[in-house]
RNA sequence: GUGGUUGUAGCUCAGUUGGUUAGAGCAUCAGAUUGUGGAUCUGAGGGUCGUGGGUUCAAAUCCCAUCAGCCACCCCA
């Protein structure tokens, strides 16, 4: 018998398995990049401070997941339970955010959480994901969740579902908060010792309790969505109306409520059924106060985190040959580098926006890299920041390209423009 | 761990024996160009002077503590 043995809910990834492993990690950096996203690295441990600010210090994960330590000389650190507060943190020091300016970031690498383990969790785990600061506008929800949607259905993963939810701001969020405190308070009681605890320090979390006992109480309580304020709610549709116009299939989950207490309005996790009773493989949403939170100025945000693992396990089990998920590989897309953007849609009024991120998404959708202004700002900052990306085309779509079907086409070393069909976009850049 | 050294705008740095409202270059943003990037010109925004105490009529400046960075040594992937 062995004399050690690898830590509790740990493992080892042994070579027939890391082939998957870096088809994977390869996959979520094309894909990450098709979207414009930078790769970040931050420490594996941070300030303790860090995650009870941010996290919430009545979330289970700060409460009783964490991985403490003291170090040396009494500092409090802790192991990563999650990535986005070090990725706030970092992105506030090295003055990543800024006014005016889009950041979108990624990440991929171990996470620690003290959890009994089981199938699909473990006490240190992977994530890979993602996050954009800078932007309020509902199209950066719908971006990220087709961005989830493109990885998974790259690495040929079958039969997911799409679960969303808004859960409100600083404003609607205690309003919520109290009608459930009305609706539980005479059912708590009979309900288990963990809603009863979550009834007072973290009420919306009741909603997940997965106690067979709890769930017939849990049918009938008031949806986070009723209770929203009037920005809120306009947001909330503003994304469902363009994940309906994109085909994503997705359903509201009133019950949808995650476990870190920075979220705000938009909510989703995509769930595997196959996978058992941990079966989401990646989840996200907005955090429109974290930056404040941790010391930046106000600064909406979104992002999401992809539990490795489990993907990993649904490669195996779906068994998806490795040749066709080397379909979108380099030599087919258009993208010259990893990084590179090739073309920047720029669209001046709402209408306009709306018809550009059509297009940004059937771009993407075919492995062309662009991007789009999700700021609303002037044309000339647009080229501008066309130009900074190094992007060989930039397609411009006003009032009048709107009227006549048809938007400018400009290539930035020559400078040189013609109207292109909104429908003949894709084609004409092949050349 | 030991010793040294440095903390002023996003960056690089000025800032007199302590003395008005802490400056410059670059960067950013806006305008010149009412719908077109780079170049130029004009203007604007941006600072808990690392943090906390102390001395003083008055502290970026002097004193103490503390935190952080950098360098060397020790050790080491």
């Amino acid at each position: 018998m062995a004399k050690y043995a690898v830590p509790r809910g740990t493992k080892d990834i042994l070579p027939d398995e890391t082939a998957l492993w870096q088809r994977l990690e390869s996959a979520c950096r094309r894909v990450f990049g098709l979207y414009n996203y930078g790769e970040i690295r931050t420490p594996i441990f941070e300030a303790t401070d860090l995650f009870a600010r941010s996290i919430g210090v009545s979330s289970d994960i700060v409460s009783k997941e964490m991985y403490e330590f003291k170090d040396r000389k009494g500092r409090s650190l802790t192991l990563r339970p999650e990535a986005t507060a070090p990725v706030v943190r970092a992105a506030l020091e090295n003055n990543l955010i800024g006014p005016d300016k889009l950041t979108k970031l990624y990440y991929i690498g171990p996470m620690f959480r003290y959890e009994r383990p089981q199938a699909g969790r473990q006490r240190q785990f992977h994530q890979a994901g993602v996050e954009v600061f800078g932007s309020a506008d509902p199209l950066v929800d719908a971006e990220i969740i087709l961005l989830n949607l493109q990885l998974f259905q790259e690495l040929g993963l079958n039969d997911l579902s799409v679960n969303l939810n808004s859960v409100g701001c600083s404003v609607c969020r205690p309003d919520y908060r109290q009608k459930l405190k009305e609706y539980f308070h005479d059912k708590v009681k009979k309900m288990c010792a963990d809603c009863l605890n979550r009834y007072e320090t973290n009420t919306l979390r009741i909603l997940d309790c997965k106690e067979a006992g709890c769930q017939a109480a849990l049918e009938g309580a008031p949806a986070a969505v009723a209770s929203l304020c009037p920005e809120c709610l306009a947001h909330f549709q503003a994304a469902i109306k363009t994940l309906d116009y994109q085909q994503v299939n997705f359903v509201v989950n009133k019950r949808l409520v995650r476990g870190l207490d920075y979220y705000t309005r938009t909510t989703f996790e995509i769930i595997a059924p196959s996978l058992g009773a941990q079966n989401a493989i990646s989840g996200g949403g907005r955090y429109d106060g974290l930056v404040e939170t941790l010391g930046g100025k106000p600064t909406p945000a979104a992002g999401f985190a992809v539990g490795m693992e489990r993907v990993i396990t649904l490669m195996t089990n779906d068994a998806v040959p490795a040749g066709q998920t080397a379909r979108m590989g380099r030599q087919e897309c258009l993208m010259t580098n990893e990084g590179d953007i090739i073309l920047y849609l720029v669209t001046l009024g709402e209408e306009a926006k709306k018809l550009g991120f059509d297009q940004l998404v059937k771009l993407r959708k075919k492995g062309i890299s662009a991007e789009i202004d999700y700021l609303g700002r002037s044309l000339k900052a647009q080229l501008k920041t066309a130009d900074r990306l190094g992007v060989k085309y930039v397609y411009i779509i006003g009032e009048a390209e709107l009227k006549q079907g048809q938007g400018i086409l400009k290539k930035m070393a020559t400078a040189e423009q013609k109207e292109i069909k909104f429908d003949s976009l894709e084609e004409e850049i092949k050349l």
